[in-house]
DNA sequence: AGGAGTTTGTGAACGGGAGAACAAAACGAG
DNA sequence: CTCGTTTTGTTCTCCCGTTCACAAACTCCT
């Protein structure tokens, strides 16, 4: 195989790459990653493409946003491709993370391996109830919810995710920004409200399990 | 206020909505629910929206797609709206719905409370591991397995949630399509192959994470 | 009853993403 | 070196979703 040249648009930080296609990147370079286990070093549009669950001119087009990555003819180098992708998200290093609210679902979080092996490490567990002090979670202490400010200026934190009930979730939100951190990932059931400069995104079960519940009921009636 | 008529939509119910209103109709349902705790009776598209964090001309296009519910001059009767919705997505009685995986991530959902008040009742919680077996998690027995299909005839169940580990997730989705099963909500990290009548939502974290990640990198690009 | 003020419902313009289709590029065989 | 095969990168078209803007509908006040 050729020897990769990096094309014109490598260089070139300030383009913008379409939001569709970011929510798409981390499931190409999950599938890399399941191709790189099985020692597969190349692969063509067309077998990733169905690795993803994509179609594979939306996955060409997706790459191409990124450079020029594969070879015609040939497809994509798995390593080389994985190695762009993880460039591009910008999990070459990871991430240094709180977690707010170590209560059922806060201990979940914290015990999931799948942070430490995807570019992300978590750095502190955080909870108001004085009684959750002194316990330890997947090997890391919980600290009192006053300790964030220190924790998250130590660590250079920038990520935080709010596992607390929704009546203090907008409380948490606020001393989270308070504390410089510009990126929230929010399991709490409500609309958060944060300065522009801060990237929120929701993971709502229940919302999920109503948009399955809307599609079940419709096939309930076709069915009639 | 004029008695509420029935608009000429209300009774088709072979109308479709597009995806994109599904996915937000179960916030503004939230939304409503908020106001009426709040003894709030009516309310305008632009506090609604403001609720649930969208413009308001959207709320009002996707409000129009189930009917003529509001009053001009007036707004929404909050009360009748919700009801309204509620029905349309089909949360007006529970769902049956089966966990498979009581481990870190199954147990925290099985105790999850919202389940409960929007609209699902959580009826089977099931796990391979023998250990497991005996063991009660919020008030439920959690059953082998292989119970599967028993349990999902038995109450008409048609949501199903994944919580296994990846590599089980695809054996454990061909079995719940196998029990009747036409609705998965997966919490793996893998994309799942089952048949066109099934219906697949994931919910994944790594991915949510990549995506503030990558706003996160061109946040300190740009500011440099 | 009529006019002023308010708010909904929707037509129309616009922008972004999906997918088909193809030209350009690489490779191998002869 | 040339031709045929493979597969990428990109153009073009279509569709869905967002947003603007306004007429229609309703209330309230005089
Ligand atoms: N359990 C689930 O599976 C699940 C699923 C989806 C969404 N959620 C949502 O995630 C959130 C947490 O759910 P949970 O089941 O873990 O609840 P939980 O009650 O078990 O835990 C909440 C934790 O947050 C802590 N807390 C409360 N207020 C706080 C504050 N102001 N600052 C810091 N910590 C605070 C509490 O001490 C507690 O430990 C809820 O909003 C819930 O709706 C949970
Ligand atoms: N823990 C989290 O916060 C979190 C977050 C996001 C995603 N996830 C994903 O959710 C899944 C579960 O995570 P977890 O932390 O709860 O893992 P876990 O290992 O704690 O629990 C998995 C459970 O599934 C059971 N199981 C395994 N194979 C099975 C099978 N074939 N049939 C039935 N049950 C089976 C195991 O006995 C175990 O109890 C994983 O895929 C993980 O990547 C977890």
């Amino acid at each position: 195989m050729k020897e990769h040249t990096v094309t014109a648009r490598s260089n070139d930080s300030a383009r913008d790459i379409p939001e569709a296609t970011v929510a798409r990147l981390p499931v190409y370079l999950r599938a890399l990653v399941a191709l790189a286990e099985q020692q597969i070093s190349t692969c063509s549009s067309e077998e990733l493409a169905a690795a993803a669950g994509v179609n594979s001119a939306k996955l060409r087009k997706d790459l191409s946003y990124l450079g020029s990555y594969g070879t015609r003819g040939v497809g994509y180098d798995v390593d080389y491709l994985r190695y762009q992708i993880a460039r591009e998200i910008g999990v070459t290093q990871d991430w240094p993370v709180v977690i707010v609210g170590i209560g059922n679902l806060g201990h979940a979080l914290a015990n999931f391996s799948g942070f430490r092996s995807r570019g992300f490490r978590v750095v502190g567990l955080l909870d108001a109830d004085p009684d959750m002090k002194d316990q330890t979670v997947a090997g890391l202490q919980v600290r009192p919810f006053d300790d964030l400010p220190e924790i998250a200026t130590e660590n250079g934190v920038a990520i935080g995710v709010i596992a607390v009930p929704a009546v203090a979730a907008q409380d948490v939100a606020d001393a989270l920004v308070a504390a410089g951190i510009t990126s929230i990932l929010n399991f709490a059931p409500t609309v958060l409200s944060v300065p522009e400069r801060v990237d929120v995104r929701k993971v709502d079960l229940s919302i999920e399990l109503q948009i399955l519940a809307y599609h079940e009921q419709r096939k309930a009636v076709q069915t009639l």
